[in-house]
DNA sequence: AATAAAAATGAAACGATTACAAAAATAAAC
DNA sequence: GTTTATTTTTGTAATCGTTTCATTTTTATT
């Protein structure tokens, strides 16, 4: 994934009939960039010094509406908050159970023929979440 | 999927070390029966006649038991609600976006390899969902 | 500038789930 | 078989991430 500019960002909202207002640019810029799969309070807490003033309903209507462009991932994982995610490739996630860290894990090939019956469905996305100990805290259970 | 009895299942819980009363018996056997994923709600209004008084809390308190207790699964679609299994064994779901209905897909083969880097991590549990419009929502769409 | 449309804001509402304390049911002790 | 202790159920109240709503502010148009 190569790195964006702003102007680059800026193009990718306009394509999407979307005004890139100031708020929304900054908001799009750093869940585009992050790796972390932030939520809309993190995104917030962010952005609220560099923007000077930001709404958290804004970070949440601004997140709904890019969602619904496909521009992001809502990702639903089991910790009781949304988690958004710039990248809407196709991967998998993977979260671990102590630390709560979301990574990324690619996919290898096509997953449309790993379910039994797919092709009867009009499939228009995925979420395929793995759950349990990263490298990280595996060992230090040890 | 063979039917189970209701001692059996009787069974299934004293084995997880659990007191069947009966209304856990009740939630657990219509949890375990039942394909259609159902909310807690579903739960509560099943079989709140059955039982003559039954309590959401109870059915709340009860789920997560099982699911702790890794009788049960515990789905995170993206609907706004909670739904459970009673069906462990790795599988995938299909959520309708029309008419919300889940469906269940077998996956062919072993998960363990179709993510890049899945070694690295301890691997406890997966969530697997498709989502899009099911073959009747497909054609009624037409 | 004046007007119209879109976006941002903060407070209030929402609603699925959880926490809590009291009541009911079950098991254990004597 | 009554008393005591433990477990389970229950209803209400609290929680809290997210949405709704009306107002203000900003941006675009004439």
């Amino acid at each position: 994934m190569k790195k964006l500019t702003r102007a680059e960002l800026k193009s990718e909202l306009m394509n999407a009939g979307i005004r890139p207002s100031v708020q929304r640019l900054a908001i799009y810029e750093f869940v585009r960039m992050s790796k972390a799969h932030p939520t809309a309070e993190v995104v917030y807490e962010a952005l609220r010094e560099e923007l000077g003033s930001l709404s958290l309903t804004t970070v949440y209507n601004t997140l709904k509406l890019y969602t619904d462009a496909g521009l992001i991932l809502t990702l639903n994982i089991d910790d009781g908050f949304l988690h958004y995610d710039g990248d809407t490739s196709l991967h998998a996630h993977f979260r671990c159970s102590s630390c709560g860290a979301i990574h990324d894990l690619a996919v290898k090939g096509d997953y449309s023929n790993w379910f039994e019956g797919s092709g009867d469905f009009s499939v228009t996305g995925a979420q395929l979440y793995l759950k349990g100990l990263c490298p990280k805290c595996k060992s230090c259970k040890n």
